[in-house]
DNA sequence: TCATCTATATGCAAACTGCACCTAGATGAT
DNA sequence: ATCATCTAGGTGCAGTTTGCATATAGATGA
């Protein structure tokens, strides 16, 4: 059902930067794959609708790839045709670990928006009138 | 203290897209401000060092002001050089609340992939063994 | 006069992304 | 056989964002 998603796109972008990056590395933890099923099994990470074009997904498994934080072989499949598939490395586990910590941090950043938004918005409820 | 960032920057970069930007306008929703100050303000907001180079912050509000979400004019300070005050408008009061939604779908993502690691590093460790 | 602080801004390059488009094997229908 | 379609991987290009260097300029004090 994935691959090339032509038409209109949402076009709003405001999502974490290079977040897919860490959910294909998390993908590949749990065993090898190729770029086709990954971008399918993305969208278990909640994207509604809207996780990636493809071609993103195939410069990251590549860029990931020339960083040596994953390997990849040629795969004869059993239908179609072939199939480029991945596995994780040691170092690429190291960098998942490393990604992990940064994006508790994004969540610490995240949640201090929050706490402020709330702050702001119970001021403005106890004058009664928002324009 | 804040201004020109010299020297070697961390360039790690894996944060949330323009997320300066419901920043910017959640401190602008208390109120009018200037460049400079918002970029020292910005520091509430739990960036460990690292909020965002001074020439982000004018382009941003830049942009935000070609968007009509936020509106300029030119103050003589009580010292130092003149300073550009931008105001929150009904518009970009509107376009804040968009970012907060956005913002907890991002918070909902990112919790999704939390679990999924969570998941896989309890299986790894019934094995055992972790390199 | 000169350095420094405050304040705003531009130029440039690197990175990332979305969209359009291309290649090519496999499969099934006509 | 030919054609459309699905699977699978990939490139080219343009728009956006960002970091770093640099420019401009008023104010202030040595």
């Amino acid at each position: 059902m994935p691959g090339r998603r032509r038409g209109v796109q949402n076009r709003c972008g405001r999502r974490i930067n290079r977040f897919l990056e860490p959910c294909l590395l998390l993908l590949l933890h749990g065993g090898e794959s190729h770029g086709y099923e990954l971008l399918e099994n993305l969208r278990r990470f909640g994207f509604s609708e809207n996780p990636a074009d493809s071609s993103t997904i195939y410069r990251i498994l590549r860029s990931l790839e020339n960083k040596g934080f994953i390997t990849s072989r040629w795969a004869e499949g059993d239908s179609g045709p072939a199939r480029r598939v991945y596995s994780l490395s040691p170092e690429g586990d190291g960098y998942l670990q490393m990604w992990v910590g940064d994006l508790e941090e994004t969540d610490r950043i995240l949640h201090r928006f929050f706490s402020e938004y709330q702050n702001h918005m119970e001021l403005h409820h106890s004058n009664g009138k928002k324009t």
